[in-house]
DNA sequence: TGTACATCAGTGAACGCGCGTTCACTGATGTAC
DNA sequence: TGTACATCAGTGAACGCGCGTTCACTGATGTAC
């Protein structure tokens, strides 16, 4: 999407504004309603327009979520991203953990979007798959060169079907750029990971967005709540287990 | 919730079948619709009865919601509680965890209601709470005389809110009949479960779930799917992280 | 610099739809004597 | 065992609401000469 540039036209910059402005109404619903409540109508009548005028900028009510979608994706991309830039890895790793969580209990709405229940009827087009790569491709670069897991406790050779799904994702991420169409290419020319290692990063993604799922929809109430200090602790414990 | 028994009226008898039938048609739309898109009208249609008819079985619609999330509850823990009667701590972990993702995959849709994203508007009420205890209750028992973390390779300390959350969940749950209103009392009389154990033991519930979800609602798509070695693998790995 | 035409943004009415819930009612089932 | 009355299940019409999307239209902005 394009952003408001001197070199635009009247229109043009209009344009931008008010897409932005619709995305943002429409953000600010969600909270409300989720994503199924999500109503053209509702947010032309905040815009203070014909509902109709929205279908100049979104074709379907489909196409303003899936902007939606994109644009959390790229959101808490950014999020991990800039939160991870600096210091050994257990910091950069320990960073983009915190930043995921914090991300999502700021927007847990937009959390909700991407990696709660999928909305009924609705297919995630392909120009997510990007978006949704980001953040995940932040942790994997900073396991890149963890310790080899034979030398962790409780390493497992890989089996069946995990080996061999292990070194085509490692392989796809070697190449990341033209895989992963509009994703950073953090990866970009680096060394392949170990598949060991890209399978321990990605069980410790499943724990950490497991974590933070159950910590914002409710799963910790009268238990862990607040979640800070079992989220530190999981997240110390995480960096022992993918080798940091 | 009453079921058909031989000593009851016609009338209570047709009441119970009816409730049934209204639940597992209302089951039935989850799967097309999604939790904001079960309609009380649509059931009633596909049952072949009026719309109003249906309020002298659930007062709301949120009624109805309940009792569906409730069943769904029960569903689970029944399922995990009966794989994991028997075998040593290791094959009963093993077991349950496979159960709960068979049973997530049997009903998707029935887990996005009660491990999904909350429904907006929707705030459960507390006779949920017993039931969504089951299934992690029959994980805890298990990892009740696991070895002591101390023992574990990375095990650390519990620190600031932890300790008090961990201590006094243990002694909640020694107690659990009472706390725990309509569980199944697992835990009655047995001795307090060490707060570093339940602590690792609520993290590798958090892992399991975190898969589970990443695969249901789709975030393994072109990497680990089918899922079903990853998974074998990380629940191996977590075996060895809680000390079984 | 000014004019003619094309493009685009936004309007308001309309289509056809489904929803949760209420209410007065009919008829069947259950109960007390 | 039979009758009178109370309870309950189910009906169908109605209320009031919101939704996504289409369409012919007006008026403003942009462009080519």
């Amino acid at each position: 999407m394009a952003r408001p540039n001197a070199s635009m036209t009247a229109r043009e910059r209009a344009r931008a504004e008010l897409t932005r402005e619709i995305k943002d109404e429409a953000k600010r619903q969600l909270a409300v309603a989720g994503a199924d409540g999500l109503s053209l109508r509702a947010v032309a009548r905040k815009l203070g327009m014909a509902s109709s005028a929205l279908y100049r900028y979104f074709p379907s009510r489909d196409d303003l979520l899936t902007a939606l979608i994109i644009d959390a994706y790229n959101s808490l991309g950014t999020a991990v991203e800039s939160a991870a830039v600096d210091g050994d890895p257990r910091a950069r790793w320990t960073a983009a953990c915190w930043a995921v969580r914090a991300w999502a209990r700021a927007n847990p709405h937009e959390y909700a979007l991407i990696y709660g229940s999928p909305v009924p009827g609705y297919r995630a087009p392909q120009a997510t798959a990007g978006p949704a790569g980001r953040a995940p491709l932040v942790f994997i670069e900073i396991a890149r060169n963890a310790a080899p897991p034979g030398t962790v406790a409780g390493g497992a050779a890989l089996q069946g079907a995990l080996a061999d799904q292990a070194a085509k994702l490692a392989a796809a991420l070697a190449g990341a750029d033209t895989v992963l169409a509009g994703a950073d290419t953090v990866l970009a020319g680096a060394d392949r990971v170990p598949p060991a290692t890209l399978v321990r990063g990605v069980i410790a993604l499943t724990q950490l967005f497991g974590m933070v799922s159950f910590e914002l929809f409710g799963q910790f109430v009268g238990s862990f709540e607040p979640a800070d200090d079992f989220f530190g602790h999981a997240v110390a414990q995480m960096i022992t287990f993918v080798g940091l």
